[in-house]
DNA sequence: CAGTATCAATACCTATAGGGTATTAATAAT
DNA sequence: ATTATTAATACCCTATAGGTATTGATACTG
């Protein structure tokens, strides 16, 4: 049995009359009548009863009328859904995240893409930096975003930002007034940096920053991710350095300066990384959808 | 799109190897490659990734696997369903009743139809001979009992059971001890008649016997049905004359007793009326286990 | 690194069967 | 009796599913 003799069946059921349903298929009445025998010849079954006047169910035919139009619009469904499963518009997206790039890019990007694909179901992972690589390259997860990232074998990186680094002092600092400061401050000042775990990371960035201007910061203590830090901050533990994104993050006592000096290694970058020639439609209109942000954010 | 593709399809992705696959379908490799490409354009969804070590679905091809399985599932069941459906085995019947024929003989062969044929939704409707023609022609309903079934064009009619008719009494009559009485002795009693509604029936056919043999009975009343006339003989205002399998109907203070007379006019028969011609496998199964009853009984 | 094995894809052929035209058989309406 | 209307039949043609042989591409192996 074939699809073909279900919407054949269909058509000769609905029009009690295999001429009108010929032409309604756009075929002829002799063929139409084969098609129609062959399936009853196959189920084993009368369909119709042959009046003089037409064609009329029988009762096993009525109850397979119901049946075949259920599986052709099952039929339906399966292919409306694969159709847009290849367009990328339905299926889901596993996405990991770390750390302070949650705080205000990765909720934009998301947003964007959820309201042009709704029907995509989206998962956020937190995982670190090794894990991200591990989870992308064991399929896991389909996209991470991450500052830092290395370049690594089967995996593409976009920038998605890049953004000053700040100054996050306690109010009650003598620097908390200042509408800016040079980087050379740190020299003096407790430093507390994030994150734990593998290194290079972001701690490594700023220690170099400082090695190449010949300052030696008095690293008071290494956290596990910028919320924690900051939240020292505001403790009176010491000052810390941030993306510009964390001002999103308003913890009362806690002061965001920028540098006064003008140099592209005291900012941090933000980037999304996913396999490359990751072929899935899903994947695909997310990094257009990515694409066209930051076209946007540039304008 | 036909059903081949589905089945195909689902070869592929879960022997992931077109080979194998096609072994599995017993066809050789070209054709099935030609037809999972054939499926991938009509839908313009790529479903595999081809590797060198074989077919690995894409995730829109993993989701259409889905349903696929499940397409082919529901034509499975639709197919499944008619061929039950062609043996009578799956539907509908739809009989119509009345009176006193419910009261012993319909539920056996009921019995044995719904046991024999489980899956067969047996509606029973209420109604009197003239609806029941009139629902047997309009196919509200597929077969109808009553008794003196009129030879009708169009309906066939097969009778179920021929049982004498017997004497109701109430028990403190001076009959109530007999074993047996004469029919003569309803010439002296005060008869009660049914079914009401329209003539002739069952009070034409007592009526009928009575002037054959020169009675003229005192016609009480005539109501409505069965039950009513044995009531009022428990009530005393008379006697009456019932099929004998009215002794199931055991009110207190009422005595069945048969009639001494062996005359074949004082008996009455239960018919199993049908369209002719119906070629239902519902109704002909019925009538096939109907038929295997009464071969039961007679013997 | 060359050679081989293992895939899917391609080219080409064959045969099945779906679809077309013409006609027939059967039944109802006139 | 005649005509109209229906599904069924006979026969043909062609579109296409399926087969054989081969190629191209990639991973494994000595």
């Amino acid at each position: 049995m074939e699809f073909r003799h279900l919407r054949y069946f269909v058509a000769v059921a609905e029009e009690q009359h295999i001429g009108r349903a010929a032409q309604r298929l756009s075929i002829s009445q002799p063929p139409l009548t084969r098609q129609i025998h062959q399936l009853e010849d196959q189920l084993g079954v009368q369909l119709f009863n042959r009046t003089p006047r037409g064609m009329e169910l029988t009762d096993a035919g009525a109850l397979f009328l119901d049946e075949a139009r259920n599986v052709l619009a099952v039929a339906e469904r399966a292919t409306h859904r694969v159709k847009r499963a290849g367009q990328g518009k339905l299926g889901r997206l596993d996405i990991g995240v770390f750390g302070s790039g949650i705080l205000d890019t990765i909720p934009k990007i998301l947003l964007r893409f959820t309201r042009a694909y709704p029907d995509v179901q989206v998962s956020i992972h937190n995982m670190d930096k090794a894990e991200q690589i591990n989870a992308l390259q064991q399929r896991r997860i389909n996209v991470a975003f991450n500052r830092l990232m290395p370049g690594i074998e089967g995996l593409e990186t976009l920038c998605v930002k890049r953004e000053p680094l700040l100054l996050a002092v306690n109010q009650t600092s003598e620097l908390a007034t200042e509408e800016s400061v040079p980087f050379s401050v740190l020299a003096d000042l407790p430093l507390i940096l994030f994150p734990a775990g593998n290194r290079p990371n972001f701690v490594d960035q700023v220690l170099n920053c400082c090695a190449d201007r010949g300052i030696r910061p008095e690293l008071n203590q290494i956290v596990g991710e910028l919320v924690t830090a900051v939240a020292l901050v505001a403790s009176g533990f010491g000052v810390s350095l941030v993306p510009q994104s964390a001002i999103t993050l308003s913890l009362p006592g806690v002061r965001y300066i920028p540098f006064s000096d003008d140099a592209e290694d005291l900012s941090v970058d933000l980037s999304c990384v996913y396999r490359e020639n990751d072929s899935s439609p899903i994947v695909r209109a997310f990094l257009d959808e990515l694409q066209a942000y930051l076209k946007e954010e540039s304008a």
